[in-house]
DNA sequence: CGCGAAGTTGAAACAGGTCAATGCTTGTGG
DNA sequence: CCACAAGCATTGACCTGTTTCAACTTCGCG
């Protein structure tokens, strides 16, 4: 899955975390000065990914964490027969690499699905900022309870829908996500997912999701073509994927 | 679901974290006097919960957080059809409402397996947790990675397996959890659920479930029966689960 | 002994998987 | 600027794992 990669570290030119564009959208909670100083001193660099490159490896452990500042990236494992399980899709502001900074192996792979931006923490100054930044531990642990919910969320979908139910339901997730951190306008967003990687995260065979995509979209629900995906009836794609609204929740950005 | 519950707090004969049974199981790691002290401080009492009653309920928040001390429990979802989802299963030593602390409601509902104990915590306290005993607050942000992890395999077994290899999963792994806190002997071990429970565990249908399980007994591979279980030839129920074997990992425990 | 919950089993229906082609883009090199 | 390759999307036909329906049995317990 992550091949033909290729990524370089960038010494000038990172952006400063007080400056941080992510910091003022919507969806993250403000941070107290002590917190942003220790934060923009944890944070190491950035580092750049191509698309389609593995961020982390399973089996393997990494010597630093992430933030994802750009573009998109998911978690996904592999099974010995070669089938792919997408765990979860990762978005601006989202944290890579938890499992790695606390397991000695980590247990899933994380790849770039479109290019990437990522800020670099030394995993080494993980245990300083329990230590010295308590609040920011507890944020750790609300971000690592938050992805849990998302894998919940994905879990109740494989394990309980009907295929049209689990497409129509991974796009008003997007929706709401993408919403949170500016990236939709009027229902509109970039799509970069090829429709594997929708068959593979929701458990469903490529032609299959194929044909139910195709029918969500002449149903009139969605729209999608050129990258792009708009939603035209998001009442009725909830309907359809059987989803009360859900109001977003105020969360930290390391 | 849970029901027909009832609930009573223990005022004595309340186990001291020092002496507690499951601290010495091979599975947990050992705390330093000041965090032993700490999480005896943070203990608030015991909580028996009978058979079939939830202990936490989705949409709700609750003042309490918990560790379950003797028994089996659920975590589970209901969809607005009915449908339900059972997340993952709990086991002595597992933390229960990581998401009730950090978030102000439930995404989902805990229930009790089987009679259960629980060490209460005050949610008030939690905070008061990462402040003073930073090394707890890691310990939190670990045991929340840890369970997402688990999430993440129930999600690779339903998305990815064959209904023969998700019930060769599920026992695999419940053997491996329970090797770990001392509830299996020679491969050996309890086994409350119902079928209903794998199938919504699993997402299969009740039927299904119960033809597969009859054939996984058939093979030879399990024997079950007045509530225990018995794995007969372990290698081939990870053949049969397309699993590799895995090292358990030295845990922490509040 | 009798009731309700849980486990079994067979038959029929169907959602989704697999196989196999074909078309559409896009990027690359000549 | 065109031809080709490679990846992705689309469609039809067919096949099968799983679900659904409908009994019937067994077990645990008052």
């Amino acid at each position: 899955m992550g091949d033909k990669g290729r990524a370089s570290r960038q010494a000038g030119g990172v952006v400063a975390c007080v400056d941080c564009p992510l910091r003022h959208q919507a969806a993250f909670r403000q941070f107290a000065p002590e917190e942003l100083a220790f934060v923009t001193h944890f944070k190491a660099g950035e580092l750049q990914i191509t698309a389609g490159t593995d961020i982390l490896l399973a089996e393997h452990n990494s010597a630093h964490l992430f933030t994802l500042l750009r573009g998109w990236a998911y978690r996904y494992s592999l099974l010995p027969d070669g089938r792919r399980q997408i765990l979860n899709f990762l978005l601006p502001g989202d944290f890579i690499g938890l499992q790695a900074g606390l397991f000695d192996a980590m247990q899933h792979s994380v790849a770039a699905l479109t290019d990437v931006t990522l800020c670099v923490f030394q995993r080494s100054e993980l245990w300083s900022l329990y230590r010295e930044q308590p609040s920011l531990g507890y944020d750790l642990t609300w971000l690592a309870a938050n992805e849990e919910a998302l894998v919940d969320a994905n879990l109740v979908a494989v394990g309980q829908r009907t295929a049209l139910a689990r497409i129509a339901y991974l796009i008003v997730q997007f929706h709401a996500r993408l919403e949170g951190v500016g990236m939709s306008q009027h229902g509109r967003f970039a799509f970069p997912l090829t429709q594997q990687h929708v068959a593979d995260a929701l458990g469903l065979s490529l032609v299959h999701t194929n044909k139910t995509l195709r029918r969500l979209v002449k149903l009139g629900a969605v729209k999608v073509g050129g990258g792009m995906l708009a939603i035209a009836r998001l009442d009725q794609l909830r309907a359809i994927a059987g989803l009360e609204e859900a109001k977003p929740r105020s969360r930290p950005i390391l």
